[in-house]
RNA sequence: GGGGGCGUAGCUCAGUUGGUUAGAGCGCCGGCCUGUCACGCCGGAGGUCGCGGGUUCGAGUCCCGUCGCUCCCGCCA
């Protein structure tokens, strides 16, 4: 992950990197400075290695050349900081470390001065006794950010943003910044607000995204956008789910579909080129919404292993088994996948229907097929034409594992969509270097509400429908709406936007939004489209996932250097916290319950 | 809002059926050590068992509450 070092600009610190003493400054003297990493004190002899960000390089106190420094040598301890002077000799052949960049040379020093002082870490910076918790990482992220994991990390997050500046720049895009003081914005999620204190009573929020203003700009003539934006969404934390986080925001005018996932997908190929990431096949595939829903549950499918979803629904509408039967005539359905030919005890086969059961199904059947029919708890319910048409659509061979979903159509393909990705892990399916990337396309413009009883938009309310809208059948629309999805984990999305006020007031009506409502939210936006807006459509990437994605962890908070906890804290700051009762006082606000505030 | 896991030395962890003085590795401190690189050897310090309450002759261990970290569901692109 080395890039090459910067020029150093010589001062009384330092002339040279760590990383930088190397065959061409043997016999040299140079300066380097950085913090003690580890240190072997042989009484005599002393070998410091002293660390910077570009690596590691010995450093020899020998008595017969260190002169004062030697003392200065035995105090030394981990992560102190020091500038030291010395000669950069090579090693004799028994004594290189193969394990460092910097191995076969060393600085022989002659001279050194304590910069500052450290205290003992909390945590061994360079420690080989496992891993640190997360806790203790997180109070001391300063600490923890001097660890190697942490500084790749973060110089691979900049080499990602450095290198979609250099795409986006080349093709014409401007980095414009938009407001986070702003007005609240239906994304969906809950809005960090913002209390004014010269309009009392008001608020600000906090924008969950930048999508209006890009729009605006697209109104307002700069026509290709961009911006590392941060956005913010007061909702539960996740492993990859932070209350602020980082979007790469995209927009562009007189676009179409095709157009954007042009550009994206040679903005991608150039980043993942730049920063050794997976060689992308262009043109990424595409997979239709209800294509993705039939076959892996989900809007967002692993394609890196089967384990497809069967609809099981034709074959079991007249079954004596009222639990089949039952589901498809309220108008549900039963979905199955075959799991393999697998065994498993009882207790797994038990916490699967645990499982499904957490995930929001009733039940779960599971099955594996014997002969022509099925060795299950289920297996009696049905009868043996039945089990032979089953076995046959889910293209089960002897021993297959089968499981089967009944319920609402959603909730059978999330339970099972969800479990299909679990046993993947469980059973080992998942190749370890395989990268599949896959577009989302074809969405519906809006989902049924039923506990709001509305429609509410599957992106968001701005997004274009494809063709006429028709306001008698809303649910049938299609958007003209596009997900990146890697390795089943969204990385990003966007749309076309509606780009006339009339269409977007048609669909604000779809969506319940009388005209007075989108007056007073939108005015705004529907005036701006009034006065000449051209087609646009854009995109957003959750760049801490496609970092994350492309250093291969686990959590997003390993990609940002000082992220929040599960219940929104930062440990290092102690944010949120409570405030001096002055400042409530002087935006209006007045605390009900005692104790939150001041002293 | 709900469910699971965790909380013991600075760090990572062990701690049996409730029973004597709570352990290990790393780190730290002191001493010795001129070719180490996870240096080595000798010695040492270090504990509110997250916090509060309860049961018990006796609680790190059991019960209740609470706080924190974490994973998941809901929620959220």
């Amino acid at each position: 992950m080395s890039q090459p070092f910067p020029a150093i600009d010589a001062n009384r610190y330092r002339d040279t990197w760590c990383g930088q003493v190397l065959g061409d400054r043997v016999e040299a003297e140079v300066r380097v400075a950085g913090w003690v990493h580890r240190r072997r004190d042989h009484g005599g002899l002393i070998f410091i290695d002293l660390r910077d960000r570009t690596g590691i390089v010995q450093l020899v106190f020998h008595p017969d050349t260190a002169g004062e420094a030697l003392e200065l040598g035995h105090r030394l301890r981990a992560e102190d900081v020091v500038s030291t002077v010395g000669t950069v000799v090579r090693r004799s052949e028994e004594t290189v470390n193969r394990e460092l960049s910097t191995g076969e040379f060393e600085l022989r020093v002659s001279g050194a001065e304590l910069l500052a002082d450290a205290e003992t870490p909390p945590f061994q910076v360079e420690g080989f006794s496992g891993e640190v918790g997360e806790d203790a990482r997180l109070r001391h992220r300063y600490l923890d950010l001097r660890r190697e994991p942490m500084r790749e990390a973060l110089v691979l997050r900049h080499r990602v943003t450095a290198a979609m500046r250099e795409f986006l720049d080349g093709e014409g895009f401007l980095d414009i910044e938009t407001p986070v003081l702003t007005r609240s914005t239906p994304e969906g999620a809950r809005d960090f607000l913002v209390p004014s204190r010269l309009q009392r009573g008001s608020f600000y929020a906090l924008p969950q995204s930048p999508q209006l203003f890009k729009q605006l700009l697209m109104v307002a003539g700069f026509e290709r956008y961009y911006q590392v934006a941060r956005c913010f969404r007061d909702e539960d934390l996740r492993a990859d789910r932070q209350p602020d986080f980082t979007q790469l925001d995209i927009e562009m005018s007189f676009v179409d579909v095709d157009d954007v996932i042009a550009v994206n997908e040679r903005l991608l190929s150039h980043v993942f080129d730049r920063v050794g990431g997976p060689a992308l096949d262009l043109p990424i595939q595409r997979l239709a919404y209800d294509e993705a829903m039939d076959r892996f549950g989900t809007d967002r499918p692993d394609l890196r292993f089967g384990l497809e979803l069967v609809d099981l629904s034709g074959a079991l509408a007249g079954t004596e088994f009222k639990v089949f039967s039952g589901a498809i005539a309220s108008g549900g359905a039963v979905r199955g996948l075959n799991a393999g030919r697998r065994e498993l005890p009882r207790s797994e086969l038990d916490g699967l229907i645990s499982r499904a059961q957490e995930l929001g199904a009733k039940g779960l059947v599971w099955a594996f097929r014997e002969g022509d029919g099925w060795r299950s708890p289920t297996a009696k319910f049905l009868s043996e034409g039945e089990l032979r048409e089953l076995n046959g659509q889910l293209d089960a061979e002897e021993g297959d594992l089968l499981l089967l979903v009944a319920d609402q159509r959603r909730i059978a393909d999330a339970v099972l969509g969800q479990l299909r990705v679990e046993l993947a892990e469980r059973f080992e399916l998942i190749p370890a270097d395989e990268q599949r990337l896959v577009w989302i396309v074809d969405w519906p413009l809006m989902e049924w509400n039923s506990a709001g009883n509305r429609w509410d938009p599957l992106h968001h309310p701005f997004t274009a429908p494809a063709g006429e809208l028709d306001p008698d059948r809303p649910g049938e629309a299609r958007a003209l709406a596009y997900d990146l999805v890697w390795n089943g984990q969204e990385m990003g999305g966007g749309s076309i936007r509606i780009h006339r006020a009339d269409v977007q007031q048609a669909v604000f009506a779809a969506l319940g939004i009388d005209a007075a409502e989108a007056e007073a939210r939108f005015g705004f936006l529907l005036e701006a489209l009034s006065y000449g807006a051209p087609p646009h459509g854009g995109i957003a990437y959750g760049l801490d996932r496609v970092v994350q994605k492309l250093a291969g962890l686990d959590s997003i908070r390993d990609v940002i250097a000082f992220p929040k906890t599960a219940s929104g804290a930062d440990l290092l700051t102690g944010a949120p916290a409570p405030v001096e009762q002055m400042q409530l006082k002087e935006l209006g606000i007045a605390l009900h319950k005692p104790g939150l505030a001041g002293h």
